[in-house]
DNA sequence: AATGAATGAGCCTTCATTCAT
DNA sequence: TATGAATGAAGGCTCATTCAT
């Protein structure tokens, strides 16, 4: 008892001595976050960062080496979030027009729950990175469906004699572009999985 | 008298009055789009552009409302150069897969023809439309590319059935994204046109 | 007539259609004279320089390339008028001693007129010239006095067998510091230049 | 018992009950010289310095009242060093030409012995003492220089009629000036040394 | 139509110092 | 005595745009 209460209130020998540290960077993603998707890359000031996380200017570079930094990462927390969901809710598909519809829920469902996150991610991720560094979310997502799609090919899930590097930035392509136009037009979702699952389907089931 | 007929009639598309204001925008768009290739949007600055076509830094307000407007009229210099070679190598064709490939076919061809102006167009673009402003060049091309499956559709030549507004712009993202990531890793372009063909071509062939 | 009135106030065919920036740069440079002279090179912002010349921030980095070369412009101003003040008097010296005197005077002379520059520059210089840069005001002027005593040696005014390239030097330190230490101490200027020039004069002249 | 007597005891000045303040502040000073020689006062944060000490950042705080106290420190501890190596050197001279090259030897030794500090302890200096403080290093040797000679002179061994005041000065203002440009163009000693006490000798010696 | 000097809001970042632990 | 996270004033500089000529 006597140990118990000495460790949880006063003395915390380590837990807390370095601790005001990972609550305030958690702060401060948080605050970025919400300012990167409510404004902007360009538009949001490390500045206006700390203030919103409720700490001092130059706390920002005691956890960030600058502000690009801090926007990988929240780019990097929502990929791994997202990459999660997606997941999860591709375990479940046993057939090709089954994985393609859960993954396109699992990625709209986060969407929903998250506002703002994907696009402000996708869209200013292009500022940041040069044209041409090759190392976008977009592409990453285009190399993992084609690995995903070479497996499913060896399984006879999916059509042979594709170059599977193509076909999978295609597929990641298509799926963005398609659900970008959707949502800025506010078109029903049921007929954007309806119409992606099937291009995408035909595009990779085996002949026969 | 003489100099002063010669100084207003010779050499100048349609030199009325004084001066050589159309040369002046033609020179600051020349200007732009070669800067905004070699340095993207934000490293160009109007002054830049104005030096570069030899004019004072004031001008560049003389002709362009301000930067986003001259990047835009470049951006629309771009696209309608597209557009034509698309045009043209796109009547040729008389199946779906031909009309693909011919379209592909097009684009690389004007890409390596006008090096880092198409990256230039749709990476910039991105900085400048705020993420949902639905009206990117990739949108409208998505758009055409609707309108033009629709008709082929009704034709018989592609799968009824969809909803083309969604499928245009999976199929413009589709290339969009598996061109660019193409490039990037210098992959030959052969196997890229190949896939991408048969990747749309699967997807949109009738049934039967 | 006509031609001399138009050509002094309205039209002005060259002479002013450029002229606005000389005369800011003058101001540019008379503010920050003023400032460095007042609070030291630390102590003085580019912002400060350009609202004392009633000028806008930025015009400051249209003049000059940043804080330090605007520093530097000073530098060389005051060291410029300094030479010509040491010119004039020593031109009029026949031996040695008149000459030591005459410069001493003419330094003194100029320190009076012109409160505060010669100490700013001499120290502030320290400042931005990383030690050791061999580039500093002092050892321009020890290079000069070690010229100067050269060719008097030639002459049989001065001893030889000196390597004065180190006497230049050595003349110029003991010049700089026992002034240094006596204008800090308020002592007379009659001691100093009877005592400096005395000390200098017996390790010059020849012997016998 | 031996190592605990002589740890309380012996090399701190009041060390009582438990921790190893003078240590740290040892350290800290080291710290300081090391890293004030290699990177100047101000690229040198007190944070580095606690670091390089192995000491945590606040720690510098209670040791110096802010880093220009632990500039001076190390300044201090310097002319220490240098007036005890100079105090031996000038014990052996006889004359005035062997005092001066012993002094100008004990300097030089000492420089080589001590790379950059020297350097380093003038040079930045200068930075610190705001224009005009009157109590730099240089003064202070020109000062002791004054008082040698004082005494020197009324053996009969430097000549009369000098105000010694001015003379200390000038004696180690010429001696630092030549010495530094003949450092910075990596000159021979033995010329600097040789010249160097020429003209100090011949400037000093009695008539006679 | 053309000029280019002038503008000043705004940017990102640094660092000496404090203070709760 | 020791710690190191936190602070925020201050710094130098850029650039899209205006306007007197």
């Amino acid at each position: 008892m006597a140990m118990v209460s000495r460790t949880t209130t006063s003395n915390r020998p380590k837990g807390r001595v370095a601790t005001r540290q990972p609550a305030s960077r958690a702060r401060l993603l948080a605050a970025a976050r919400a300012l990167f998707v409510e404004r902007g890359y360009h538009a949001t000031r490390p500045q206006d960062i700390s203030r919103t996380a409720g700490l001092g200017h130059g706390t920002f570079y005691l956890h960030f080496a600058d502000k690009q930094a801090c926007f990988m990462a929240f780019v990097e927390e929502a990929r791994a979030e997202i990459d999660a969901a997606i997941l999860g809710n591709a375990a479940k598909a046993t057939d090709l027009p089954g994985l393609v519809e859960a993954i396109l829920l699992a990625i709209y469902d986060y969407a929903e729950r998250h506002p703002g996150v994907l696009v402000s991610v996708l869209s200013n991720e292009a500022v940041i990175a040069a044209a041409g560094s090759g190392n976008s979310i977009l592409e990453r997502w285009g190399e993992e469906w084609g690995e995903r799609l070479k497996q499913q090919a060896r399984q006879g899930l999916v059509a042979r004699g594709y170059d599977f590097a193509v076909v999978g930035q295609a597929v990641v392509g298509a799926i963005h572009q398609a659900s970008l136009a959707s949502f800025e037009r506010s078109r029903p979702k049921a007929a954007l999985v309806r119409n992606l699952t099937r291009f995408i389907t035909r595009a990779l089931t085996p002949e026969d």
